[in-house]
DNA sequence: AACTAGACAGAATCTCTAATAGTGTCAAGG
DNA sequence: CCTTGACACTATTAGAGATTCTGTCTAGTT
């Protein structure tokens, strides 16, 4: 297989991961139809079946390529603020927290949201707990780097509550984007830089 | 009506509330017979009628009573640790953990789950966002108290920490009530203690 | 070699109907 | 004030039948 079918079929696989991502939008996992998302994608339902194998599979590959943006996109914002860690959790938090107000499906995902019209967790699960667990650990890589001189325990302590803060203002969000990830660098700022009142 | 006939009547109240608590536990909102009610509460349908209006009103009555417990045990709680606002979180938040563990009614109305087995949500709307707040207020009320001396923004962030902080592991615990209780007191002290290194 | 198009069996989902069970109300009686 | 039994009306359930989809195969096209 030559380097250029290779490319031709990454972007087959892309524009019919396109087409099945605007359908579920639209219509929820379940209402999709591997027939819509081939018309859509401007392929036959049998080119799909070939690439992806099942509806399911279809599925975990569209989770899987949503979750790997996000993951790219958080790795790319942190990397983005150098040594300041708390511009760098600003702005990680504020990505967060568009992309879910945006992104349903990434939403589902990362608030383990089940059932509800996106049923598709419920079969997807795979991969959807280590989202987490993957932005937690990057964002502790990423503190350990910018903040060298705080401890480890109060720097895990700060790293979880990015995540369950951000995690609880996509839940049930009080302000806009912005104003959130302030405020959560703030807090989280806070705990990292205080040591222990014994 | 004499104070004796109320008595009577508080207690025929709650004897049916039981019962409705436990058949829902069993089978859900959804399962649940007024039939099964009475029979288990020992009186007839018909006093269940009389004293509740509908299946619907007795259901609002029953959160309501489980939220005012609730909401009793917090400020108890709260009340019982004096001036240590760090000892009197722990215990807040210890108390809420076990509770929202052993109470599915509960742990539903907290996190405002929605659908599910328990759809008694879905309906009883009513004074379920309130909860939170409530206690909101009534920490921040005991923060007040307890710490004047800190500034009024660092108590607001330190309280809607510890909200926060508790809903998310009550939807994703770690550990047992007690350490997470213990972790987040600790997180909520940091928070509230630090003048801000602008 | 890679895709399309059409056909097809089996499974899942929808639809409609009949029957069953439950809610909410009444009146008679203890 | 509570119970009991009866009742109309509504919601839920169950099942049969039709419909739609999935997943696969094969023949044909570029």
């Amino acid at each position: 297989m030559t380097r250029y079918t290779e490319s031709i079929r990454a972007s087959l696989r892309d524009r019919v991961l396109d087409a099945a991502y605007g359908l579920v939008a639209d219509a929820g996992w379940g209402g999709l139809r591997m027939a819509h998302v081939a018309e859509r994608a401007g392929v036959s339902r049998q080119t799909c079946y070939t690439e992806f194998g099942s509806k399911d599979a279809l599925g975990q590959a569209l989770v899987m390529r949503e979750v790997d943006r996000f993951l790219d996109g958080i790795r790319e914002v942190l990397d983005g603020h150098g040594p300041d860690l708390r511009a760098g959790v600003t702005a990680g938090v504020e990505f967060t927290l568009r992309t879910a107000a945006d992104n349903e499906l990434l939403k589902a995902v990362i608030t383990s949201q089940r059932g509800g019209d996106g049923e598709l967790m419920t079969h997807l699960t795979t991969r959807s707990e280590p989202l987490l667990d993957t932005a937690t650990a990057m964002l502790g890589a990423y503190a350990a780097h910018a903040w060298p001189e705080v401890d480890d325990y109060s720097r895990e302590l700060a790293v979880e509550c990015v995540v369950r803060l951000t995690v609880s203002n996509i839940v049930q969000p009080v302000a806009s984007p912005e104003a959130t990830a302030e405020r959560i660098a703030r807090i989280v700022t806070r705990v990292a830089l205080l040591a222990e009142p014994e």
